[in-house]
DNA sequence: CGGATAATAGCACGACCGTTCGTTCTTTTT
DNA sequence: AAAAAGAACGAACGGTCGTGCTATTATCCG
């Protein structure tokens, strides 16, 4: 044995089965992953699967968390490097771009919004839980550009929060239906306006 | 017989069958239609049902354009008769957000956007068709805004109805993770900062 | 009023759904 | 070496799905 954690092998199964799940979620939503097409995806029987996840919500969840997870590590650690303040939300904005290039053909999260904000459930309150923390961490960003007077000393931390969310997602809704270049080179036009809107 | 075309009264079934789909559709997405509840949600069968449209898909294509043809009805056809230029860009957002309201359970066209922007076939097609033509009307009201003079002479059409429409984005986004009232509220702020961002 | 036609119902099909159960094979612990 | 636990399997369950086919009923036209 050569590390301490033996990988127990159930859960190396479990994150395999969670990788194919992400990946089909991208594309369909949490609503479209299905137990036996999943399981044929990853080459096992539908109930060797299931057993890992008492029911298909579970799964669902599991796979919402793992994308929280993933975009957290992708978008918010790499610009926890840059200075705070100003830079590194312009750190933010352009790692977040790129998870939307990576993510063209769908992000579970922004999906998942749109798939469960009219329900309740399980899923609905992790998906309003997920997106709420993010917005707590793009305001703590914005709050902090504004300590430093990078921005307006009288700037609404969850109003600059909200107008770059809705960037994002017009970029993401663009991407997906007219292409992400154009999108992209729109979204960056538009958050430069938005710097300068929001400076002294 | 009042009027000069007699319903056919199959065309009547039809209509208040895409009546309940319609609702159906806005909470659920258009993939979430079935015939067999639509039909017991009609109160008729599920075969009677399925005559009046070849298949699901073509009831989904239906539906989609019912929801394109409501939302020119409410959201352009008002805002042609304010003045061309700034007045009637600015009518068009406030008919377009008062849709929002009566849409918070969710609008079919941008659940649809979100449903088939990865995957290809006639309802991508569909939706890539309906979006396409909404963001041209969006861009001919602001070019008519730009050559009154209301807005900078080198405005940019297609990046200015790119920030509008982010925006309203945002504002369903968040209407239905955080409540309607907080999101429109931030939506009006974005928007006169917009408008000014946009004027010489 | 009667006959053509449109509209709806009834029924059955194959496929897939999530879930449960009992069994087998492998791994770990005693 | 015996016993317990973990992991995966195959089969089957009751349901719902979309979609055909065949009657039956309602509506319209001459």
């Amino acid at each position: 044995m050569t590390a301490a954690t033996a990988p127990a092998k159930g859960q190396a199964t479990r994150e395999l089965i969670l990788d194919h799940a992400y990946e089909r979620a991208r594309v369909g939503g949490l609503e479209s992953l299905s137990i036996g097409s999943l399981a044929a995806d990853v080459g096992m029987s539908k109930s060797g699967l299931f057993a890992h996840f008492g029911s298909r919500e579970d799964l669902q969840l599991a796979v919402l968390e793992t994308a929280g997870r993933r975009f957290m590590a992708n978008v918010l650690l790499p610009a926890l490097s840059v200075p705070r303040g100003l830079p590194r939300l312009r750190a933010i904005v352009a790692q977040w771009s790129e998870w939307g290039r990576k993510h063209q053909s769908g992000c579970v999260l922004l999906t998942a919004a749109g798939e469960y904000d009219g329900r309740d459930g399980a899923l609905h309150d992790a998906v309003v839980a997920q997106q709420g923390g993010w917005r707590d961490e793009l305001e703590k960003a914005i709050a902090q550009a504004a300590a430093e007077g990078h921005l307006n000393a009288s700037a609404d931390a969850g109003q600059l929060a909200f107008e770059i969310y809705a960037l994002m997602l017009g970029l993401h809704h663009d991407a997906g239906l007219f292409g992400f270049e154009q999108a992209h080179q729109r979204t960056q036009a538009a958050f430069e306006r938005l710097w300068r809107s929001w400076q002294s």
